[in-house]
DNA sequence: TCGTTTTATCGTATATTTGCGATATAGGAT
DNA sequence: ATCCTATATCGCAAATATACGATAAAACGA
């Protein structure tokens, strides 16, 4: 695909995009609701409840680092993971966003 | 990646996936948007507006309508999409869902 | 110090996604 | 019938994503 054109677009659309892409995958899903779950901010714990291998798992938790979901944190030999509800709040925020704003633009026509 | 693991998950989760998916992509909320704007269910009006060749257009609409989320119906010559307004709100009750069920998981700890 | 445990990262294989040009198809106009 | 327009699909190339095993790194205990 030569270049891919992402960047084309609006920000917007992009971050929605990359927010999207966050939790398009069934195991960081899982993760999110491990995370969720656990009063702990269990680390290899999400191993043992999820159908893959521990290098997988890892790079899902990085992923989901990277996206500003999750937070870590090393405590000792093991890695601390918790959802990031500050981030969680603007994530869950811009969803309903973009919803509302295409039934608002929806409101001016009569397509359906 | 020998086989694929996303079916090991809930069925709940690969379909919140697959629901994410559908939008992890600028160019398809790009689209999304510009249907919910027109009036009439414009076609290859939406290749005007996009910085993206015809072809890559129609697999994008192709893929918001595998999602379900948007609608085609051939008109003349010339193809005529509009959001699927019923199943969107499925989409985004589960999103709503998906947030609210996470939020109060994590009521019940004191992780962050 | 040495081994153990836990996790991150590297290398690699494969699958999927993204993108485009070229082509096929189908309807409408001349 | 022929051409034109609009769109879908095919074939291909390149980029990303997914997954795993092997290995590295880091902290702890014996």
């Amino acid at each position: 695909m030569a270049i891919h054109k992402k960047e084309e677009f609006s920000q917007k659309d992009q971050e929605l995009a990359f927010f999207a892409k966050a939790i398009s995958h069934p195991a960081r899903i899982a993760i999110l609701k491990v995370l969720a779950e656990q009063s702990e901010c269990i680390c290899g714990k999400i191993v043992d409840v999820l159908p893959l291998a521990q290098s997988t798992v890892s790079q899902h938790l990085k992923e989901l680092k990277t996206a500003g979901l999750i937070l870590g944190t090393i405590d000792g030999p093991r890695s601390c993971y918790c959802i990031n509800w500050e981030f969680f709040e603007k994530f869950n925020l811009e969803f309903n966003t973009l919803f509302k704003s295409l039934k608002a633009k929806s409101e001016n026509n009569s397509c359906d």
